[in-house]
DNA sequence: ATTTGATAGTTGCATATGCAACTACTGGAT
DNA sequence: ATCCAGTAGTTGCATATGCAACTATCAAAT
């Protein structure tokens, strides 16, 4: 019944699972030792930034960064605390609130980004031929395209 | 100085964030709904039963795993405390410790696996051929290899 | 023999995550 | 109008993680 699965797939299962930990432990020790804030937040002040309005209902900020609600809640206390963002209740829907991006947050975005795009082509970039990274970005795409 | 990193690797490495983030998601779900513990402890348990001996001295498997140290040695009291391997003193070096896999460790590795593949399969295996699983574990190989 | 620097592993504390229960509001059915 | 199922977001609690400080031991230098 249980269709097996080919030795070949679980390796580069376990590969994906092994690269990325090694990776993300590689990236974040860089951003912390440049004394800057985890992967998470720049992920978040990105997406905000992103859209025109630099603000997004708090649901679909979530569906973007893939963070369940109650733990985006969270991690947003956190920014805001920070003053990276702010949160403001939406008119159209009273239970909801809008997350807007504030200048500090931005701010900090644009302070990241050298070291994170440095420490992406150290780590990651430097062992891939753009044409090799197009493969792997091809290949991963797959996975948070909506299944069927 | 900072050599820009071509677009196309970056876009790469979004993805491999990514599809990390949710296919981790959806296996871990599964085990979960099978009523079957975490990742984590099905990593430790198979490395340990891969040994011949079924133990290894902690520090070797922290490497394995890739857990830091004090992160490892909860881990190990939890899986200790369910019965599921023992630590043993280590003569050679009084400081350290064997860490030991039990007949319940092995019986859960044992359970665990058709779930796990399964989800492997289902999630992972399923969107891809053996050819582009075999390219894909490639390319991922490069990121735990020794760097220069 | 004794000191010293390094390594193996554990522990305390502060922070992050997951889960379930909760409040507040929406929008459709009666 | 009101009831009710569902959705948006927050909160409490239990668990997991990261960091730094700690103990115990080793191995090499004096």
């Amino acid at each position: 019944m249980s269709a097996s699965v080919p030795d070949k797939t679980v390796t580069a299962w376990a590969r994906l699972l092994r690269a990325q930990q090694v990776l993300v432990e590689r990236v974040e020790g860089d951003l912390k030792r440049a004394g800057l804030p985890p992967l998470g937040w720049y992920d978040v002040l990105l997406e905000l930034s992103r859209n025109d309005t630099g603000r997004l209902r708090q649901f679909e900020l979530g569906e973007k960064v893939l963070l369940s609600k109650h733990n985006l809640s969270r991690l947003l206390d956190r920014l805001e605390t920070e003053g990276l963002l702010g949160r403001q209740v939406c008119e159209e829907d009273r239970r909801g609130a809008h997350v807007v991006i504030t200048r500090q947050g931005r701010a900090l975005l644009k302070k990241m980004w050298p070291v994170y795009e440095q420490a992406i082509g150290k780590h990651f970039g430097r062992l891939l031929s753009e044409e090799e990274a197009v493969r792997l970005g091809n290949l991963l795409q797959r996975f948070t395209e909506k299944q069927e």
